[in-house]
DNA sequence: TCTGTAGGCGTTTTT
DNA sequence: CGCCTACAGA
């Protein structure tokens, strides 16, 4: 019935086709005109992934006539989810208010919003970021008289998370459990539940989970969604876990239509529960569908192109794809050894300089990009001493700067008085004489009472509680109820500024006086200005227009600060260099690409490389890095690193070898300062001819290292087993170091204990 | 209850 | 090395 429309339609229908289609090629013209059943597109890096997504949505709406409503389509950055909507409203010429474009979270609040009531729940629930959900965690350990010193707080919290990636319930939980740690966790997080649900909170991970749940509940509640999402796709597939997989998979069932797009190679999310099976097996999932692999390379040249795909060609494993470039000749990949990180982040910012004072390459065309944000450090001074402009990607959030926290808690204390999370935050700030014992008085008062922190203080109160505390308590109280009037039906930047004005917060820090103080209260102008737009663009909110108002003007901003991440406030267009981690990077693009730090134990991350399915996430991560390049990629390493203020020697990235040496070129620096000398490796066997060879002599001149301890040497533990040294640091008998045993896994030990010897 | 300081610990990666 | 927490003293 699509196709007839498209065919016998008006002229303005073809004349939309021809526009969608052109320019498209034949294997990208087919993903779009695929628009039934089942399909698989496997899309490379940089193949026009986005294009393909945006136009198939547009040619759904325009050609086939299908009504924006009855399509679904789910990415993971709010960032992607924007520029697609954009795309399609310009291709179709009009805004498509009803279609429901979004991440997998944001979706899910939205639903959540409408639905929520069938799980028992209230709809005017917060969200409680990570912060929040830590001292949950820390919460549900004192209900359990266990000490946060011997059950580890954030421990506990990231494998409540993983279960609830994996779909599973506290009750769900203890049907399987095997071992004994598991199920004294399992009932940390019942309790913790426990708590959510008494504070009228969900944490991220819940958005999801309760989602499924409530599909998994109320058939009738599914059958709605199942009946109204006629088209669902799926954005970055490869990177979906379990709850989002039975998620989108639940929705598609009746119809069928289920689109996805993703790329095995760029499955980099494993630790967040992602798994690369979801995408490897939809062909099984779906006997019927259409599999169309998009292998053209519109972004890189050769050699970065080559490069990226000899390092992942060594995964196992992989679903074969062959990328090829337009982009024929350009550069090599470069490499630079630089002695220390201090070196490196010279080297890099003063290539960076040059490239734009001799070659006229606007600072905007340059990424750093790095394993860990710790990395970024040593490159913002460097480039704040040439006055170089640059962006951290990732670092703090705007929203997560404690004042700005401050002020959004007393808004989520004034929509939800059950919030004990935003309670605890302001309830002293600015200080106003209720301290600790107090809170922890009340909190006592709140569990035996069953109620929340709030109401517990009113109780405190009827009690008959006198003195200097109780006062304190009663003018607080009373502020919180004038709030909460005032603010009532007002604008949400009036009520925030309202908010700051009443509970003293600005008149506290502008007494402070100091330019520390002076900067809060310009994050919080700022804070309020960003919510006069934001009141502003409310009214063309797709939800709004929808006519199903389904949240006040106060969760609406709530949720979309809740799960705004810094990347989407990152702007690609503005002329400065971006500095983020591989990870940050993913589905971005920048003609001139540094990738730093490529030593072994940073990337490959030494936490990650236990395992192969570690490593090979690992390797997929610095494919991710590498093929974000589209002229220049520039790789670097670091012969001697400090971390945690302790120097370490470092061996090149397992990566780097990995890379055609016919395809490098290293730089002159190269074993230049003389404490630097490349030595042929004998031993790794790995290291196949042809191939990149550059380890390092192990230690500096003038080193008194036993003559015997060699990064790379392989010994013998009598507990461990065998293993490779990696690093060493300290002297003498005080030399500790990092061993990887074959059996054990990474393991630091101290030369005068561990008795080792070459194995 | 508040403030200063010493000690401990952390670094994967993020919606 | 730096940040955050815990604790001691006022």
């Amino acid at each position: 019935m699509a196709l007839e429309i498209a065919k016998h339609g008006r002229k303005g229908t073809r004349l939309l086709a021809d526009s969608i289609l052109a320019g498209l090629n034949p294997e990208q013209r087919r993903a779009v005109e695929k628009t039934e059943g089942p399909v698989l597109i496997v899309a490379g890096a940089g193949s026009g992934k986005t294009r393909v997504l945006t136009s198939r949505i547009a040619y759904l709406i325009g050609v086939c006539g299908i009504p924006s409503e009855s399509i679904l389509a789910v990415t993971f950055t709010n960032k992607a989810a924007g520029e697609m909507r954009t795309r399609v409203e310009k291709t179709l010429g009009q805004k498509s208010k009803t279609l429901w474009l979004g991440t997998f979270h944001s979706v899910c609040v939205r639903l959540l919003r409408r639905e929520i009531a069938h799980l028992g729940m209230s709809r005017g629930f917060v969200i409680y970021d990570d912060a929040d959900s830590l001292s949950v965690v820390k919460e549900a350990l004192r209900r359990h008289s266990l000490d946060p010193k011997v059950v580890d707080p954030r421990r506990t919290r990231w494998r409540i998370d993983q279960w609830k990636n994996a779909g599973k319930l506290p009750a769900r939980v203890a049907e399987g459990l095997s071992d004994i740690d598991d199920e004294q966790t399992s009932e940390i997080y019942a309790t913790y539940q426990r708590i959510l649900a008494d504070a009228n909170a969900l944490d991220f991970g819940d958005l999801l989970l309760l989602t499924v749940e409530l599909f998994r509940r109320f058939p009738e509640v599914l059958a709605h969604y199942q009946r109204r999402w006629q088209y669902v796709l799926v954005d970055e597939y490869q990177d979906t876990n379990r709850v989002q997989y039975e998620l989108v998979n639940l929705l598609a069932q009746r119809h069928r239509n289920i689109c996805v797009v993703g790329d095995p190679d760029q499955s980099i999310y494993g630790w967040r529960g992602a798994d690369i099976r979801n995408i490897m097996d939809f062909e099984k999932d779906y006997s019927d569908a259409s599999v169309i692999k998009l292998e053209r390379n519109y972004r890189s040249t050769q050699a970065i192109l080559s490069g990226a795909a000899a390092v992942v060609k060594n995964n196992h494993d992989r679903l074969d794809k062959t990328m090829f470039t337009e982009r024929e000749g350009g550069d090599k990949i470069r490499f630079f050894a630089a002695q220390d990180e201090r070196d490196e982040a010279q080297w890099v910012v003063r290539q960076i300089l040059a490239s734009n004072h001799r070659d006229h390459n606007p600072y905007g065309d340059h990424a750093i990009l790095y394993r860990t944000n710790a990395q970024s450090r040593n490159f913002e001074e460097e480039l704040l001493k040439y006055n170089i402009p640059y962006v951290v990607v990732g670092g703090v959030r705007f929203y997560d700067r404690a004042e700005v926290k401050d002020a959004l808690s007393y808004l989520r204390l004034v929509v939800n008085p059950k919030d004990d999370q935003a309670l605890r935050r302001i309830i002293n700030r600015p200080t106003r004489g209720i301290g600790k014992t107090t809170v922890d008085r009340a909190a006592e008062l709140a569990s035996r009472e069953g109620t929340s922190l709030l109401e517990a203080f009113g109780s405190m109160l009827e009690g008959g509680a006198a003195g200097r505390t109780a006062k304190s308590v009663k003018i607080f109280l009373s502020m919180m109820t004038a709030l909460r009037e005032e603010v009532a039906g007002q604008s949400i930047d009036h009520a925030l500024a309202c908010v700051l004005e009443r509970s003293g917060y600005l008149s506290a820090l502008a007494a402070d006086g100091t330019p520390e103080a002076e900067t809060r209260v310009d994050n919080l102008k700022e804070l309020v200005t960003s919510a006069e737009d934001f009141h502003a663009d409310n009214l063309s909110l797709p939800e709004l227009v929808e006519g199903e108002l389904e949240r006040s003007e106060f969760e609406l901003y709530l949720d979309q600060i809740a799960l705004i991440s810094d990347l989407d406030d990152y702007d690609v267009q503005r002329d400065h260099v971006s500095l983020m981690t591989a990870h940050s990077a993913k589905g971005l693009e920048f003609p001139r690409v540094f990738m730093v730090g490529m030593e072994e134990g940073v990337f490959p991350h030494a936490s990650a490389s236990r395992d192969d399915d570690g490593l090979e996430e690992e390797r997929r991560l610095c494919y991710v890095g590498m093929t974000r390049a589209m002229e220049h990629l520039t790789l670097s390493a670091a012969h001697e690193r400090r971390r945690w203020g302790e120097s370490s020697y470092q061996m090149p990235s397992r990566f780097l070898q990995e890379i055609p040496r016919e395809i490098v070129e290293m730089e002159g620096e190269f074993g230049e300062p003389p404490r630097l000398r490349a030595v042929p490796s004998t031993s790794r066997s790995r290291n196949r001819g042809g191939n990149l060879d550059h380890s390092y002599s192990q230690e500096p001149a003038g080193d008194d290292l036993d003559p015997q301890i060699r990064k790379g040497m392989r010994v013998r533990h009598a507990v461990f087993g065998v293993g490779t040294i990696l690093n060493s640091r300290g002297q003498g008998l005080n030399t500790k170091i990092d061993i990887r045993f074959d059996k054990a896994g990474m393991k630091t030990v101290m030369v005068k204990y561990a008795n080792l010897e070459p194995a």
